[in-house]
DNA sequence: CTGTTAGCGCCTTCAC
DNA sequence: GTGAAGGCGCTAACAG
């Protein structure tokens, strides 16, 4: 079994087997009677099509090559889950390759790939983003970005809109009657930083209303630290008045303010509403839960593989922009006297 | 690039192609100055070797299998990066195949993994547990079943040792000083039931204690339920005396019974301690923090990597069993009084 | 030490 | 409609 050949196949019909070839893969110039008996056997032998075998001559792995930094990250699973369900519709293999952000593993990954000769490349960034992708554009194989932060040439992208995603979060607590709404930034996320705050500012442009600078804060800490959201809300509370809801660069960032709300005796949503972005684990188990921007991950996986079997047809295919969507839970409500 | 054949640089070094082929596989025989010529220019041309060619000759694709239900779990995801880890160690490709518990999908799983040839299957079940191995027994390759529950012949295994993680869990507590440590099971996971119920037993006995039977629940409700654990308890609290503890089948039933206990006024741990199985991320995130067993699960996937890349070595061997470990977080403390 | 020959399993001309 | 060659890139004999 799996040692069955075409040869055997067409030796057990009678035929030759570039006969049988074209009977397996229904060339209509084979007669009907013929193309049955193969089948039969070749199902009666247990016959396994060799891909390698194929690889060679069609010069066409049907193999996707996935590279990530660590599949344990659940931003990254839910992709891949999404990934797969594609690749698996078209009956292409996913060769899973973990960088770990290790130099080292990253050129090994190259080089496994290279040889197993993929016919494409994604490469899945979590939230914090930015990978080896110049070594991978050397393979010449497409390659498509996901949620990648340096681009390259002749690559193709996709990435979920972080303008977007404030300015609806922003929107629905403009929309709730709040009208100091603050927002607390990331340092150390600079281009994302920025188009949160833009779409903060649109949100209130888009109300004829004016965002108020002091209530725009940098913030401090690096991006995975809760304690950020903590000292944002202490700053924000010396203002007066002080803001009645926060817009938090992510969902760490809103449940460090969420702690500190709870410690300076504030009740949320009551006498201050919470939104984050991401929608991350603890979005939903924290009390109370979450209101929050999640990215569509598992349909970004989806759309990127889509993108890339497209390209691999030889279509054309711009660069993918992914609409986020507003959560919406228990952290906001109307302000107190609404 | 990636076009270039060992007969390029044969031509390019004015040898014969077996001569690269050998010079690049380090063959003694080959005389160090061609070897090295040629090694400098495979570099200079970008020679990658072809993996399909290759497995044609050699009857080995360097390919690895890894079949999960579901890579969004992360049970499986974490198992699944110990797996890519020792895998990676050895140069194996990983191809992941998702089958989602979907009859279609797990046949067309064994169809690609048959037609690419790997070397050797890993199947990971998440504590779920139970998947078609059947069919993948038939490939011929070697198998390990991780966390499964129905074995196959031929088949080699990997579970964590269910009595061992309840022995010590419920030692914990009798350790603490707990005299009445009660047990809510899950009826509807019989195999690990039973064993984790062997489990409390054995701690029992270590100490010449004589658990009581009407301390042990069976529980009600499926795996996945939560409110398991609040009936379960609410029972256990009709006793006179009620339990000091209790030792619940997973954490989803002890996150139950921490919600009831609340209800009841109770405050954990301080008049009563729990202990949960699984470490799942809300095991941490909970107040207070759950004590729990857990399992080592990229570890486990190391070691189901280990087990095959030894059976593809031709070495025997034999089944694993892998001990949990306790996790000792803020739900347990020494009885009142004690 | 190196070259020659052959073949892994499949597909693709080109004949018939 | 089908068969006979040839070759994809590589390794494995066997010569020499």
């Amino acid at each position: 079994m799996a040692r069955v050949s075409i040869k055997d196949i067409a030796q057990a019909a009678g035929v030759s087997h570039p006969t049988v070839s074209r009977a397996l893969r229904g060339d209509p110039r084979i007669s009907l009677e013929t193309a049955e008996r193969v089948l039969a056997l070749a199902h009666e032998l247990g016959y396994s099509p060799s891909a390698a075998a194929r690889s060679l001559v069609t010069r066409r792995t049907h193999t996707i090559g996935v590279v990530v930094t660590s599949i344990a990250d659940p931003f990254v699973s839910d992709v891949v889950d999404g990934i797969e369900a594609t690749l698996a519709e078209q009956d292409y293999a996913l060769i899973l390759a973990l960088s770990r952000s290790e130099p080292e593993r990253e050129l090994a990954v190259v080089r496994l790939l290279s040889e197993h000769r993929v016919d494409g490349i994604i490469v899945a960034a979590s939230r914090v983003g930015a990978l080896h992708d110049q070594d991978l554009a050397r393979l010449q194989v497409p390659l498509v970005l996901l949620n990648n932060q340096a681009e390259t040439a002749g690559t193709h992208s996709l990435e979920v809109d972080d303008v977007l995603g404030a300015r609806v979060a922003v929107a629905h607590l403009l929309q709730l009657g709040h009208r100091r709404v603050a927002y607390i930034g990331c340092p150390d996320r600079p281009r994302s930083h920025a188009r949160r705050l833009e779409g903060y500012r649109q949100a209130h442009l888009d109300r004829r209303l004016h965002p108020q600078p002091e209530l725009i804060l940098e913030g401090r800490g690096a991006e995975g630290d809760r304690s950020r959201g903590a000292t944002g809300l202490t700053e924000l509370l010396s203002l007066s008045p002080p803001p009645t809801a926060v817009f938090c660069y992510n969902d760490i960032t809103a449940i460090g303010a969420l702690e500190a709300a709870r410690h300076y005796g504030l009740r949320v949503p009551k006498d201050l509403s919470l939104v984050g972005v991401d929608d991350v684990r603890e979005a939903s188990l924290v009390t109370p839960a979450l209101t929050t921007v999640r990215q569509p991950r598992r349909e970004m996986g989806q759309r990127a593989a889509d993108m890339l079997l497209a390209l691999l047809r030889g279509e054309a295919a711009g660069d993918a922009v992914i609409a986020p969507v507003l959560v919406i839970r228990e952290s906001t409500a109307a302000p107190i006297g609404q």
